[in-house]
DNA sequence: CTGCGTCTGTACGCCAGCGTACAGAAGGCC
DNA sequence: GGCCTTCTGTACGCTGGCGTACAGACGCAG
């Protein structure tokens, strides 16, 4: 981004006037290149992190190495939400999917601010409840659809967040986040390419037909999409208790 | 229970006296029969309940009518998380999967006292981490372990949650919770009643060797049950900021 | 332009769980 | 006792995804 502003994260966005004036300036803008790990399973959150452009992943990983992703951060949410909810720690790993920025903010400073019960606090809520339905949705995701309907829901749930129709992700890394081999996904990466809804060159993937995407995704896609469109609108809302 | 006190919910009984004596006689017990449904898929929540001896399960439900349980409440919890999230709806199915009572209250009467940011809301908070842990957790053994083993994870689960070492449920209704076949969970079943481990009459399990279970479920079960633990211990720690 | 590392394509046997179908067994009701 | 419903056991073929193995393709460094 050319002059990076917080706004480009929707939380930071949706603050009030007052709240951002007083969050606004212990801001950190920091890098998140690709693969960087955000935080290990039980570490002590230092940091939350409000992302602009950049995705981070939370995957969970079994003792013997197998792993699954279980929700996707983008520029809708933040990433450390053990903070606020009081555990502090959480047994998953966050890591940087798409690299890009986010807007950083100590665990202290945070917690301030959720404990004035202002707007914040419900924003926060509010996006969290929107990380459990994405979460029990993978859940369900996992144990009935098909990996070429998963590879789907997976690409969309990326490109929203992005800017861009481009993904710059490889298989291996695509396997990893679904919990599933990397051949698996060459396999469905191959099927939709052949069908022309995607094109897929060493690294990179650009999606052609988006609507064609969506057909072919399992339902949980539109059904997070929904919840988290209706939980998280982007404009200013009073709470009402 | 002979004599039946909201105390016998975890959450209800971490609460400081002053906030006990001001929301106990607002409390309401109610019985929880099996099968009963609290509320379904997008339903306006007017209460929330905080189990004794019930169990409920949250499930959701596919538009093909598949299902997915994606957490099992006991008395360590609370239903109707969504309250004091702030989305006032979720995308899930709560159901009573052993039958009990419950303390209920109306959902005005809750978020007035969550609103008072004193420790029922950080209780809430922790609560609804650990069930975070446990949805995401239920995603990642979907993906990854055998049936034989989410049957032992899932009669843990609910054996933590009983007074008894005896489970009143059919082969159909646990199929239906874990999302996959009866006759898959007959099968495994089998095998465990064949090992000694359970004895199973129609419709009534009885667990004979729980340490021998432990061993047979994958990992998952562990780290749900640690992290619930640690999230919410079973005495009074006031909140640290 | 050559070589090496990374990324992607393909093949084959294997198995857990699915869909389907049906039979026996236990318990309740009249 | 006899009937009917519910619950449990078993069988069989099918398929999606796994484990393994290897070959081509692209791109960067030297």
């Amino acid at each position: 981004m050319s002059s990076p502003d917080p706004r480009e994260n929707h939380i930071l966005e949706a603050l009030p006037d007052a709240e951002q004036a007083r969050l606004f300036p212990h801001l950190k803008l920091v890098p998140m290149p690709l693969a960087m790990v955000l935080y290990e399973s039980g570490d002590a959150l230092r940091h939350v992190y409000f992302p602009t452009d950049s995705i981070v992943s939370l995957l969970y990983v079994m003792k013997d190495g197998a792993s699954a992703e279980i929700a996707v951060v983008g520029n809708e949410g933040a990433i450390g939400v053990s903070l606020f909810m009081g555990g502090e720690t959480t047994p998953s790993r966050a890591i940087v999917q798409s690299a890009g920025s986010a807007y950083r903010l100590t665990g202290a400073r945070l917690k301030a601010e959720f404990n004035r019960h202002g707007e914040m606090l419900h924003l926060l809520l509010r996006y969290t409840q929107s990380l459990i339905t994405q979460m029990a949705q993978t859940a369900v995701c996992n144990r009935h659809h098909s990996l070429d309907q998963q590879l789907c829901r997976w690409l969309l749930l990326s490109l929203d967040r992005l800017s861009s129709d481009k993904l710059n992700m490889t298989q291996e890394l695509i396997a990893n986040m679904l919990g599933v081999r990397r051949e698996g996904v060459t396999q469905a990466a191959g099927e939709l390419q052949a069908a022309g809804v995607i094109r897929y060159v060493r690294g990179q993937i650009t999606v052609l037909d988006r609507p064609r995407l969506e057909e072919l995704s399992c339902e949980c896609y539109a059904v997070v999409k929904r919840e988290t469109d209706r939980l998280l609108p982007r404009n200013r809302i009073p709470y009402v208790a």
